[in-house]
DNA sequence: GCTACGAGCGCC
DNA sequence: AAAGGGCGCTCGTAGC
């Protein structure tokens, strides 16, 4: 099959871009045009023109090649019939850079990819002015350039490095585009109930701040602590949920100034309404909404959000009376199937490890924190009566697992028992409890020295890399010692290239290869899915939710999901499926 | 006016 | 010697 690269150029200006109204609605607004596309390929007379005159025939049927495909092939769908041509297969480069650990963005992928320079100059030039303004000008020929150089440099990322990604990533690339373009349908009611609703909390928060009436910002530490002084009451250091200082401060003064609560409560109904906005505006005329999922946005692999809508942090509760996640329902005659991997990174990390005995435990049918309680030997009991015949422990056991495994200390634990377990522990408490964990763990310990002693010989700006069990490769480049944030000097590494050093060690390499297994799970179990004609319309790390028919079960989803895969063998994985009208938790 | 960065907080 | 990690977004502020 033959390839060519295309690039559209199309208008923008501070309200007229795709952060502001996602691609679907920017690109289909009277505002807007898309004034040039470049196109390049192997026995293609180069082409940088208007859409109209593009050889679309000649490149009909062939592999199109983009960088960002996401927006290139929007644009392909938001002119319709003006292109008489399709892709027989598509494929976007950013991804592609993205797998690869290079920036997405094609400047810094043609860097450190290409080693060559090119510049977003025109195009930001081209900020705010219409193509007619500076047809036949000097600038509009630099342009053309540009825009053909583009084109070139994304043809020869394809080139040079498509056969470095595996087929399963770019079936997964595809998807995720695909999964983002489909998105879902909306209730529109409920998101305006709950704009309603949360403009309400917002406006009382308002009121309750004095400087709020003179015109002063909501937010201004600056201004809370004047007024403090005002008062004549002394101001926390910090005003976040989970400082300690500051919740001894709202005990004695919160009652006399309600201001800290106020602030915190106009910060979490903005953001939620900000939220809704955003999912309201995106609404097509279909009643369903697309967003944006990077492929790889993590150097683990893992998806991240985009462009101001993130669906993988939705709140799981609700909040002021609204529910955001019930806002996202299944299409007319559908229904949801919500399915979660049970406990995936716990149970990666013990076959990385070669706990088989935990392992054991959990394939018997134990909770794996009752497996974890069993093998360090703090509980014995039938299956699944912890949780009820002692909470306590259970939780404890719970904390232990999910805050344990990758280093963490005594002060760090006992902030996330407290904060995301409920449990009350002073830091000699915690520092017993972390003693146990390791000593009663050898083999994890042992994983986290055996990672840092290998990372550790590659200093002196030299690579490690960390071969997965599945196909991928975890890299740290130009490793270093030195110093950033902390007195002392750290070993330091890059996991993007030319991005800043970030320090590592055992913990931190232990933890970032579980999330990179897990999420090759996560992988297998998407296109699985997809395969077996269940359509995903988004997945959050180790849940993905599905748009089905009636007469699929959410058994048909676990056992889809429940797969162990050959390289990880031995390593019991399952899964949870609900079903629902509506996104739950 | 734009960009960069920290605080704070949402998720897994 | 000791160190949980991975993200994105909003707002406010500082610096260019």
């Amino acid at each position: 099959m033959r390839t060519a690269a295309i690039d559209f150029e199309s208008y923008y200006d501070g309200e007229l871009n795709i952060k502001e109204m996602g691609q679907w609605h920017y690109l289909r607004d009277p505002r807007g045009e898309i004034y040039m596309v470049s196109i390049v390929g192997e026995g293609l007379e180069p082409y940088c023109g208007p859409v109209k005159n593009a050889p679309w025939d000649r490149i009909n049927g062939w592999r199109w090649v983009a960088h960002n495909y996401s927006f290139d092939g929007e644009c392909v769908a938001a002119l319709g019939d003006r292109i008489k041509a399709r892709p027989a297969e598509y494929f976007c480069t950013a991804n592609l850079a993205a797998f690869l650990g290079s920036p997405r963005d094609l400047e810094g992928a043609s860097h450190h990819l290409l080693n060559k320079e090119i510049s977003k100059d025109p195009r930001k030039k081209m900020k705010g002015q219409k193509w007619s303004e500076v047809e036949n000008t000097e600038f509009a020929c630099e342009m053309q350039r540009y825009a053909l150089d583009d084109s070139y440099s994304c043809l020869e990322l394809y080139d040079k490095y498509q056969d470095k990604m595996p087929e399963i990533e770019k079936a997964l690339s595809r998807h995720t585009i695909q999964m983002a373009w489909r998105g879902f349908a909306v209730d529109r009611d409920r998101v305006d109930e709950g704009i309603r609703k949360l403009g309400q909390i917002k406006w009382e928060s308002e009121q309750k701040l004095p400087w709020f009436e003179d015109g002063g910002v909501v937010l201004s530490v600056k201004n809370f602590r004047s007024e403090c002084v005002k008062a004549g009451i002394p101001y926390p250091e910090s005003l976040s949920e989970d400082s300690e200082e500051c919740a001894a401060w709202e005990e004695k003064y919160g009652n006399q100034v309600p201001w800290v609560g106020a602030m915190r409560d106009w910060r979490k109904s903005n953001s939620y309404l900000v939220k809704m906005k955003v999912l309201r505006s995106r609404i097509r005329p279909d009643g369903t909404v697309a967003y944006g999922l990077k492929y790889f946005g993590a150097h683990t692999g893992r998806f991240s959000g985009d462009s101001r809508l993130n669906v993988q942090n939705l709140p799981r509760e609700p909040h002021y009376g609204v529910d955001l996640r019930s806002c996202i329902v299944p299409r007319p005659g559908k229904k949801f199937i919500i399915c979660d991997l049970s406990q995936i990174e716990p149970r990666v990390l013990a076959w990385l490890c070669g706990n088989h005995g935990l392992l054991d435990a959990v394939r018997e049918g134990y909770a794996i924190y009752e497996a974890f309680a069993i093998t360090a030997n703090l509980w014995k009991g039938e299956k699944g009566t912890l949780k009820k015949s002692n909470p306590k422990l259970y939780h404890l056991a719970k904390a232990m697992v999910l805050g344990l495994g990758y280093g963490a200390g005594a002060k760090k634990f006992s902030y996330l028992a407290k904060t995301s377990y409920g449990i009350d522990m002073d830091e000699t408490e915690a520092s017993r409890v972390v003693t146990m964990y390791r000593s009663k763990n050898p083999k994890v310990v042992g994983f986290w020295r055996q990672l840092e002693t290998a990372f550790r010989q590659s200093k002196d700006d030299g690579v490690y890399e960390i071969q997965l069990p599945s196909w991928r490769t975890l890299r740290y480049r130009n490793i270093r010692t030195q110093n950033i944030g902390r007195e002392k000097p750290g070993y330091t590494a890059q996991v993007v290239m030319g991005a800043p050093h970030i320090n590592f060690y055992g913990g931190i390499l232990c933890n970032n290869t579980v999330q990179a297994t897990a999420r090759d799970v996560m992988a297998e179990c998407i296109l699985r899915l997809e395969k077996a004609g269940l359509p995903l319309v988004l997945h959050v790390h180790d849940e993905a939710v599905v748009e089905v028919d009636a007469d699929v079960t959410p058994k048909d989803v676990e056992q889809l999901m429940s797969v162990t895969p050959d390289w990880l063998e031995g390593c019991p994985v399952a899964a949870e499926a609900v079903e629902a009208d509506k996104y739950v938790k």
